[in-house]
DNA sequence: TTCAATAGTTCGTAAAACATGAACTATTGA
DNA sequence: TCAATAGTTCATGTTTTACGAACTATTGAA
């Protein structure tokens, strides 16, 4: 098994942080790593919504987000412990993963409304 | 021909946006209609790099960048001008367009720099 | 009007990227 | 040494993308 590779902040592009948030499952990957104040294994997230994700799948999406520098993967035992990468990036390209969040949370804060109404709608 | 399809501001995504500037050659063609004061045709970008881009291709990534909502494309006459949504984006995403310029200017100022230090130390 | 020129779209297909089950590897604890 | 756990890699079917060829829309001139 090939050592986990990770880029050097420098070679962080625009680009490939674009691509790997593309992805919503790799979105919601992200931000929950982001967001958690304990590092996130890949188990964490085999049933992220309703029906399960295969760990290959799995996998290959945290690698996605390894290899564009935005999570850092380290083995701890059997298990590998992901962290974001946020303080560098944000080093390199000031605002940028602060604005990507936010937007997101705009965005589900918004799908909640609108879940919400319908509810509401087809109840009445 | 079908008509020129928009979505409307309220349906623009945060990963459609990621997708559509996941791609070099369209982050290069949205930042020069986001940079530009008059609106952009497909075929000013029909030589953006060294080689001629096919223009089916162009024609591709302009539809994906009308899209994801990115870009408004309006017939005039014989050519399709393209400006971009940046003002409504801001309304829904404030500041993370300009996060992505931002990220944009800084990435390419370092390749510049980059390319003339490599320069100079050939030429030594 | 008809026709050529210009600008762009759409279609068909070949190539690249993705998703996932099955098999494999690494680490630990019994 | 071996079973259990966590994750990777491989093989392959599916989806997406790139681009040449053919098509459509608009204009301006004959």
């Amino acid at each position: 098994m090939r050592p986990l590779m990770h880029p050097s902040v420098d070679d962080i592009t625009v680009e490939g942080i674009m691509h790997a948030l593309s992805d919503p499952l790799r979105v919601q990957i992200f931000l929950g790593i982001a967001y958690a104040q304990c590092a996130q294994t890949c188990s964490t997230y085999l049933e992220i919504s309703e029906q399960a994700i295969p760990k290959s799948t799995l996998s290959q999406h945290f690698k996605a987000l390894r290899e564009s520098g935005l999570i850092r993967s380290e083995r701890k035992g059997v298990e590998i412990h992901n962290s974001s990468r946020c303080e560098e990036i944000d080093q390199r390209f000031p605002g940028l993963i602060s604005a990507i969040i936010d937007a997101h949370k705009i965005q589900s804060e918004r799908k909640r409304v609108l879940e919400r109404r319908k509810k509401l709608k087809a109840a009445a």
